[in-house]
DNA sequence: TTGTAGGCGTTATCAT
DNA sequence: ATGATAACGCCTACAA
């Protein structure tokens, strides 16, 4: 923990410039394997750890991908909720860089405080994936001018960015169609999430197209909103059946508010699904543990941090392709709260269409 | 993405000194509120995102921490089975450094290719956190000497960096102590994960503690070792009942070969509890999952990552503080796999004690 | 309050 | 194959 050892000292104990140090520990070409053994054998009997930030000023490549995710929860007892989902991006997108050898920089950001860990991030890497409600339009639009970004799981109103999202609008219309036509529902309703949730609208947006595929009348706009949380679905699910008849089957626009929505039925000594059906969308860790399980929709969250990766690689490495838009396939859960019966198995919990 | 905006253009656009840019970007003092709004305008008008590269070589600050965990499982399948483990580790290392305006870079790091870009990383960052098995020894020396070091769950033989771990002992020791006073278990046996493992030790070390209180007599080894890994520790519990008179209880050194041992144990129709009680230690995912529900000590991973980054952080900005050495506690889980009966919480799947 | 100028530790471009 | 040396983009004394 001296002064700080750097690569003239290990030039001069090598007998050799600071140009061969470097092209030696870059593997490059042009030096003999004497000078190449040398060097390395110095390099390692110091312990030199050449300064990457060094390196990246001069090269202009840090060998970084940033991940700016959303901070679900800081109140920590949520955060014990929906760990997946975040991690199971930060998984993919680690391995996705792991395997082109570059690492992966991480922070949370949410409007206030993250702003400006924000753009400290994406003044140290070489391209920015950024989940959706992260930053501002406007901030992204920012970033984007100044290093390749891609925009995750949040369709993005420009056309700068790369995108990647899940299948959403699919995902709605899967799990509509089946409380349709396994279960003979004609009576359905979507509780949707924030209005400005491209998410909730894609989601509806499914809804209405599996109504409409099966001639079942379809709604100007969701029945409801519940903000994405369980307390706000809650309260969204209490009012709609307190208010007159209900429908047979609620579509929540995610989980949050579907376990919200059991918990409300429950209190009102409505059985679930016998006497209505729930299901969910995100298949968030306890979706499984509720009681009823929760039917739901899962996306596929490590391969999108993955893909969102790959994406982002490309792009650093060649400037000029033509701006990526990838959506993945969604998946069918299927669990009790739609009205099936499946046996759980026991690592899944849950049967997978 | 025109030529990269540098300081100097901004301090142009504003008639000032790239110093006064500097000053008003880093929030100093030693300017008037006229010229910090002007540069602060031209800046966000030009939206010029300042090289933390240069940032961090200028002021030997990098504002980011490194984390180095083992690349579980790049199997793909194994890796869904426990991903809490270090998720839970990443977002407690997250949360801490988020809240000190860090950022964190994190890699797998495995052995071979993972070495390069673990020094990769030590050279962008004011300080690491390396877990269990990710680097060798003489290489964590190397680094901790020329950066602070924080070593996680899992006991540094040299007495160089910092320390932080869960209390693998008493967990063993209070899973132990449960099977001999709870169930009046005398005939155990312990499962043991690889010979060099600390934690392995560690644990068989709380195994013989809860025995030689109990007086029972104290094994000078464990019964088998099991790898760590399911099948290991299926075919150690195979060659143990096959070879004669068979323990009451297995206390195995993880939960992975506790479910292979379920599994072995069913197919030679030996009933868990009943006529062998098998416990675990982690509560990976699967835990609460398998049948029986597996009784398991669970770590505080979360914690652990928060807790390493805080010690870093400390010693980042005060070199010069004694060798931290943080041991926290675990927590044990009783399901049914030792023989309670309890039922589990919809949210938890276990009794914590 | 503001400007000048010398690093920070590498890489990369020329030479040789 | 190797060596000077100018960038790289910013920070920070030191001056003014």
């Amino acid at each position: 923990m001296a002064d700080r050892l750097t690569i003239y000292e290990v030039a001069r104990r090598s007998g050799v410039s600071t140009a061969t140090v470097s092209r030696v520990m870059a593997d490059g070409k042009g030096f003999s394997a004497a000078t190449r053994e040398r060097v390395r054998a110095t390099a390692a009997e110091l312990g030199w750890v050449p300064s990457g930030t060094a390196r990246g000023l001069a090269s202009r490549r840090n060998g970084i991908v940033g991940l700016l995710f959303p901070d679900l929860g800081n109140s920590g007892e949520l955060a014990e909720e929906s760990p997946l989902y975040v991690d199971q991006v930060i998984r993919g997108a680690e391995r996705a860089a792991t395997s082109a050898a570059h690492a992966v920089l991480i922070a949370a950001t949410h409007t206030t405080a993250g702003r400006e860990l924000a753009f400290m991030v994406a003044g140290k890497v070489d391209g920015l994936v950024i989940m959706a409600r992260c930053l501002s339009e406007p901030d992204i639009a920012v970033l984007s001018n100044s290093l390749p970004v891609v925009v995750l799981a949040n369709r993005y109103s420009g056309d700068g960015p790369d995108f990647v999202g899940a299948d959403n609008r699919s995902g709605s219309r899967a799990i509509t169609t089946h409380l349709i036509h396994v279960h003979a529902h004609t009576d359905l309703a979507f509780l949707a999430g924030p209005a400005d949730s491209p998410d909730s609208g894609e989601r509806f947006a499914g809804f209405c197209e599996a109504l409409d595929e099966a001639d079942l009348p379809v709604p100007d706009a969701p029945i409801a909103s519940g903000g994405f949380t369980e307390t706000g679905g809650g309260a969204a699910v209490a009012a709609l059946i307190a208010e007159g008849p209900r429908p047979r089957a609620i579509v929540c626009g995610n989980d949050e508010m579907a376990i919200g929505a059991l918990r409300v039925l429950r209190a009102a000594k409505l059985r679930v699904p016998a006497d209505l059906a729930v299901t969910g969308f995100d298949d968030i860790g306890v979706a499984q543990h509720v009681r009823p399980a929760l039917t739901t929709v899962r996306q596929p969250m490590r391969a999108l941090g993955e893909e969102a990766v790959r994406i982002l690689l490309d792009r650093i490495h060649n400037r000029a392709t033509p701006r990526a838009s990838v959506v993945l396939p969604t998946e069918l859960v299927i669990r009790r709260s739609c009205g099936c019966r499946v046996r759980p198995t026991s690592a899944e919990g849950g049967t997978r269409r």
